[in-house]
RNA sequence: GGGCGAUUAGCUCAGCGGGAGAGCAUCUGCCUUACAAGCAGGGGGUCGCAGGUUCAAAUCCUGCAUCGCCCACCA
């Protein structure tokens, strides 16, 4: 290795793209069924084809690698499952908007035809977000690519239809059901986004029809009236005890209605009687039910005031509300109007205000399925990470309600259910010839398609070949670790939790990784919409994908994370640190054969103690699945002890001329080290930054193969030394005095100092004196004399650190007014320190009730702080002698 | 209405019972033969407020304030 062959500047491109395309082309990322080997498995939360990468799935993605390689490091049979959700509503309204472009619709075009012209679109576009993924680096095992409507996916997903339909936990229903009149689909109640929005409480009088009295109703949504089949009051409620069973006239309709009791109603809040009208209105929906009321559907699919409407018909929900109050105005029927916040429901995929619409759906009865997902978290089997969202689990399992499951699209699996002019449904995961009813042959498919979260419930087993028994369903099956955004939990954990205790009759996954949620700098939600979205390929663009990928990683600790650029900036920086670290060692080996473990000197054992407590460290925070403190401790470890310390301390030993058996033994020390921790370090690194560890790991040659299926380290055979790491950073703190001294009186770094040091600690003298080599590296003295016993020399600078009395001679250097400064300052810290120490020590009650080794610490620390007080306090009173 | 989370240096965040930390920004000095994407040395914080528990509280408990998120049949 010459130094030309490493430039001084890493520079990620060129080396992230030839890695990836090594990577692929020697099938390093597919995973095989092995018995032999303990199985790790991941399926990525499979992103919409329409999607393009975002800082989510960034971070997401980035957490599923680290984790798969890991995995595939500790020598596990590690599939990361990868693949794209078809996405029904996302995708049809992005084919259409290209249709639209072309003057064209999807009725003018016809199911087959607009539905071939999204599959066309979907192989034309739909696959950006995996060449995306890609770029990050991520190691999913291509060769498993699913899609949620491929061939075999669509029959694992009528499959499941059919059998939960023949268990009776599927039905079809005329219900209310939230509709988006844009989209023209029913919408669960999970795909619904509530917003608090100012609006108005109108109270509106509608009088008797055998008297002149007149009840007030409030209402947030006056042009509902029209369909209402009744007002309800509570059956308590005094004020309303004699009307009820009376019959009012519904004003605009002139239609005679009910005054009912039912005890939903809140006496406090409005006027405690409530317009009822069920085909609007989720809860008069109910109350419609328990009295046998007519349910009126006034509007259209497209929310236009129908011919139930009377005159209205034709117009919009918000003409018909503002003709229908100006009519009541008109009529003086309006007694007052308040303003009034109340929560609206908005369509998730395209925020138009949702519509209670009274329709015929097919529904999932949810309370038999939520059971057995509720007990395998409540017995462990299935633990979320971190642990408080199995509370948020809990509750919406607990109240869970039934899905509304079809959906008035195109695009997605049409439900597999046949209708017959007999009224008979045939439910069938093959296109049926006759009618299971009465053997008819004239059956039409039911039109709908079913929600895309019912295909992606099925996602970890359905992709594994399911139904079919397959080998990876055998082996990966259930997988390791689920890792995911906290908003869909609902939506998509929760389901597949279902799913798959209801038809693998196990659990999908042992954990799931919640993890934060990417806010802008600001603390606003990145959108797309609003611009305040950071794209990751612009990132990568800027920074590599290492740092990309580690910048994220390391400030993911929050539950919303404000992203930060400076620490993407901070990562690339740091990649840069490990290339010419490298570049470093690389330029310096002379490739001393190393048979066994040489001679290593305190650094050296310093070092390895260093490096073995950062990997028991850092597998202690993988099995907490905080990743994020790994990388923080991975750069402290690498930048604050190996590069600033122990590179610096060995150049004495790597520069000296290797002329006899002490320099040499010297520098075969210093290069195990090298080596010892560059391999273990790189291996460690390497999940997170795969590309500059594994182009790293390829110039060193430590093995032929990649760095990809190197065994994770362990640190076998390192010791940690504790008492060793803590003289060593006596080391520094003297190191640290020396040179702060040298700054206060800006010495040139040319400029050779002597220092004395003395030590009033006899069993610290020897290690000190092994040290000296390395303090005189560091801080530029060219002589260090040590002793126990050292008369204050005239003409230095001074500093205590414990036992450590240090004086920097610097005749005709020193200025007087700047030392005393410095030693006043110093000595001020020290006394502040003592008379805190002092205190506790003569409290009786933390003498006897604090722990004995707490109450020894303290003294421990009188002692050094007295001792460094009165050391700097003779020091200030020579001061005055000086003269230069 | 219920629940969850946050509040620590100018900014983004660690720390979560015994000496206030990091990165960035800032100040000073350095192109020292790995790295100026760097090196060395500094400055900067009554740890949101008020109580309580404890020998000891940024850390545990209670209340309050502010911000954010989730849930709810807020007609």
């Amino acid at each position: 290795m010459t130094k030309s062959e490493l430039n001084t500047g890493y520079e990620p491109k060129d080396i992230e793209e030839k890695w990836y395309s090594k990577w692929l082309e020697s099938g390093q990322f597919t995973a095989k069924v092995d018995p032999a080997k303990e199985p790790f498995s991941i399926v990525i939360p499979p992103p919409n084809v329409t999607g393009s990468l975002h800082m989510g799935h960034a971070l997401n993605n980035t957490i599923q690698d680290i984790l798969i390689r890991k995995a595939r490091m500790e020598g596990k049979a590690a599939l990361w499952l990868p693949g794209t959700d078809h996405a029904g509503i996302a995708t049809q309204n992005v084919v259409e908007k290209e249709l639209a472009k072309e003057g064209l619709t999807k009725e003018a075009l016809g199911r087959s035809l607009f539905t071939l012209r999204v599959w066309k679109w979907k192989e034309e576009s739909g696959n950006t977000i995996i060449g995306q993924l890609k770029k990050m680096g991520c190691s999913c095992d291509w060769s498993r690519e699913r899609f949620t409507m491929d061939e075999g996916y669509s029959a694992a997903v009528k499959e499941v239809f059919v059998k939960l339909y023949d268990d009776g936990l599927i039905y079809r229903g005329n219900r209310i059901i939230n509709w988006c009149p844009r989209c023209l689909t029913a919408l669960s109640d999970i795909e619904v986004e509530h917003e608090d929005l100012e609006g108005h409480l109108w109270h509106i009088r509608y009088p008797l029809q055998s008297s002149a009295d007149h009840i007030i109703v409030a209402t947030t949504r006056p042009e509902t009236m029209l369909g209402d089949v009744a007002v309800a009051v509570n059956p308590a409620d005094p004020r309303y005890k004699d009307f009820i069973g009376k019959n009012l006239i519904l004003p605009l309709m002139d239609r005679v209605i009910p005054i009912i009791a039912d005890s939903s109603v809140d006496m406090d809040f409005g006027t405690g009687a409530v317009k009822v009208t069920p085909a609007h209105d989720m809860n008069d929906f109910e109350i419609g039910g328990r009295h046998g009321l007519e349910m009126i559907n006034i509007f259209s699919e497209a929310a236009k005031v129908n011919e139930s409407g009377g005159k209205y018909v034709g117009l919009n929900r918000y003409e018909a509300r503002k003709a229908v109050l100006s009519d009541l105005e008109e009529a003086g029927l309006v007694a007052k109007a308040v303003s009034h916040l109340h929560g609206v429901g908005h369509c998730y995929r395209c925020h138009t205000v949702i519509e209670p619409y009274l329709s015929d759906q097919w529904f999932v009865k949810m309370k038999p399925l939520a059971e057995p997902a509720i007990e395998a978290v409540k017995d462990g089997r299935i633990r979320f990470s971190p642990k408080r969202w199995e509370k948020v689990y809990f509750d919406w399992m607990e109240n869970i309600k039934d899905w509304c499951i079809s959906r008035q699209l195109w695009w997605g699996h049409q439900i597999p259910a046949w209708y017959c002019e007999c009224g008979g449904v045939t439910v069938t995961t093959s296109n049926p010839t006759q009618c299971s009813s009465c053997g008819g042959s004239n059956l039409i498919q039911d039109e709908d398609v079913l929600d895309t979260w019912f295909s992606s419930a099925l996602w970890p087993f359905a992709t594994m070949g399911w139904p079919k028994e397959t080998e990876d369903l055998k082996f990966f099956y259930p997988t390791s670790v689920l890792s995911t955004a906290r908003d869909i939990i609902y939506l998509w954990v929760a389901r597949m939790i279902m799913m798959g205790l209801k038809f693998m009759n196990d659990i999908p996954y042992h954990t799931v990784i919640v993890h934060p949620t990417v806010m802008t700098i600001d603390g606003k939600r990145m959108s797309k919409s609003l611009g305040t979205g950071v794209d990751p390929l612009d990132l990568i663009e800027k920074y590599g994908s290492d740092a990309t990928r580690f910048g994220l990683i390391i400030q993911s600790q929050a539950q919303d994370m404000r992203f930060s650029e400076e620490k993407l900036e901070m990562s690339r920086n740091f990649v840069n640190k490990i290339w010419n670290a490298s570049r470093l060692i690389l330029m310096n080996l002379k490739g001393h054969e190393v048979g066994s473990i040489p001679e290593l000197d305190r650094a050296d054992l310093w070092i390895l103690s260093k490096f073995k407590k950062l990997l028991r460290e850092s597998n202690d925070d993988f099995a907490n699945n905080n990743l994020s403190q790994t990388a923080k401790r991975i750069y402290d470890f690498f930048w604050g002890e190996f590069c600033d310390w122990y590179l610096e301390i060995s150049k004495s030993r790597l520069y000296a001329k290797d002329d006899d058996e002490k320099a040499r033994a010297g520098r075969v020390s210093v290069e195990y080290i090298y080596l010892t921790v560059m391999n273990g370090f790189l291996r460690l690194l390497h999940p997170f930054m795969p590309f500059v560890t594994e182009e790293i790991w390829s110039r060193f040659g430590f093995s032929d193969e990649s760095i990809i299926f190197s065994p994770w380290p362990l640190g076998e055979g390192l010791l940690e030394d504790d008492s060793l790491e803590a003289d060593f950073e006596r080391i520094k703190d003297i190191v640290v005095a020396i040179r702060s001294i040298r700054a206060s009186f800006s010495l040139a770094p040319s400029k050779e100092i002597e220092v004395k040091i003395e030590c009033a600690d006899s069993s610290k003298i020897e290690f000190l004196a092994s040290a000296s080599t390395y303090i005189s590296a560091l801080t530029g003295a060219k002589e260090i004399e040590i002793k126990d016993k050292l008369k204050a020399p005239k003409k230095a600078a001074a500093a205590a650190l414990g036992p450590f009395q240090i004086y920097v001679l610097l005749e005709g250097l020193i200025d007087v007014d700047v030392e005393r400064e410095r030693l006043e300052k110093r000595l001020a810290s020290i006394e502040a320190d003592l008379s805190l120490v002092l205190g506790k020590l003569m409290n009786d009650n933390f003498t006897s009730k604090a722990p004995k080794d707490v109450v020894e610490k303290e003294r421990a620390k009188k002692a050094e702080l007295t001792l460094e007080k009165e050391k700097i306090a003779l020091q200030l009173s020579q001061l005055g002698d000086l003269r230069f």
